[in-house]
DNA sequence: AAACCAGTGTTGTATGATAACCATGTAAGT
DNA sequence: ACTTACATGGTTATCATACAACACTGGTTT
């Protein structure tokens, strides 16, 4: 049985693919809310795939909140869709819009964050900081392991809020943007970016330090725009 | 009349029963990040299913980044959980403090997505948040319809920024911050409430028509800062 | 010692069958 | 006329089995 879907090799399993084509379906209004999707047996034969692998979609969907079933009756798209999950297809997310969008709205909770932080934040919040910067210090900048502390500082911040919803979310959408990033590949290794980079972590640690809420602010709002330069997007917002 | 029984005998799937046991076991700690589960066959045995049974609850489990499975080795316990997908217990949100950080992310949110819809709201936008204030209106405060219309205007705002994510992000927890307050059910029912609160959306959209960033953003503010305390809110936040 | 190879166990997929359930129509009973 | 019971077809939920693809192990050969 040749698959002759389109060639996404996201995910080696079919019911992944098959679960991805039917969300699409529904993100593109093809399928609208209330809607009753084809039975099992037809999606199998229309997809190519055994009424198993159907089932396995199915039931991740409906795990997702995006669809409800009834034995009986059949499966129909949910009213509310995202109804306790928060999902980011993957794959939208390599159009360079759709990251732009995601790389602001991290921004926002971060420069935000980094306020907030810089009013709450502890003794020890303040040394795990400090310690994720030594850390990064000795990576090589661009490699796995400097990635790895440059997410962990920013999780710092954000647990220096006292909110760990701000961690929840943020550590959600860093994670989905630095997958983005290692995806395109677009990533400059130079030893004077890591410089620059440490000095924009240590103005956003002092500034929390010294509990100067729009000083954290700036500092991280100029580092993320710095970032932003360092992964090539364009970033021609009018302010 | 037809009572409301027992709604939800109608037993969840077997999947899911199989799948949130799995997920209790990762959660309680009896299995660690990177331990290798038990085969299909004898996670099938044990829970006294088919195979079929238990795949589809490892299906679901993986779309939540809980599992990864590989073809001839056997499925694993990920690392880092909730990589593709982002909950939030509703059980949890009961507490004050809970509820009050989600609240926190939400402000952040809305106040500078209003900053940001100031800036790029285009007419269509415009009409769409006139569309919800007028319906808003005809609504009795406190009402169901008054309640999703407020959040109507508020998704309206948020989809002028141009961001689909913020729409997104905004609306998950919105609506999670809702739910909080109609199962806590400390609403206030007055007329007077119901001019205050039109007449900061007013405010909001003035701001946003004028295309001043800074005084949306101070009104979305002061919107929500109103919203918390009709809510009950102590928000003793030091700023 | 390194490469090859067969065997075994596991996941991925396909296929068929059965039970539970819903919706609808029709006949029987009141 | 109205209700009840039954028959029928369609759908999901579940089970069972079989095969293919892949990983790992250990012995054999080179």
């Amino acid at each position: 049985m040749a698959l002759k879907l389109d060639k996404v090799n996201r995910g080696p399993h079919l019911s992944t693919l098959v679960a991805s084509s039917i969300s699409r379906e529904i993100a593109q209004g093809r399928l609208k809310p209330g809607d009753q999707l084809p039975t099992e047996q037809q999606l199998a034969t229309t997809f190519g795939v055994s009424r198993n692998v159907v089932r396995e979609a199915i039931a991740r969907l409906r795990s997702e909140g995006r669809i409800w079933s009834q034995q009986g009756r059949g499966a129909f798209v949910a009213d509310q869709p995202n109804a306790t999950v928060l999902t980011i297809d993957y794959e939208a997310l390599q159009q360079a819009n759709a990251f732009q969008s995601l790389f602001e709205l991290r921004g926002i909770l971060e420069v935000e964050g980094a306020a907030l932080a810089a009013g709450r934040r502890t003794d020890s919040d303040l040394s795990a900081m400090r310690d994720a910067l030594t850390t990064m210090q000795a990576a090589p900048y661009g490699s796995v392991m400097w990635l790895k502390t440059d997410l962990e500082f920013h999780k710092t911040v954000a647990a220096a809020t006292g909110n760990p919803y701000m961690v929840q979310f943020l550590t959600f959408v860093s994670e989905r943007v630095r997958e983005s990033i290692l995806a395109s590949g677009n990533q400059q290794r130079s030893e004077d970016l890591a410089a620059v980079t440490l000095g924009e972590h240590q103005r956003i640690l002092d500034a929390i330090e010294a509990r100067q809420a729009d000083e954290a602010r700036d500092a991280m709002r100029q580092h993320l725009h710095g970032a932003a330069s360092r992964v090539g997007l364009a970033e021609e917002q009018s302010e």
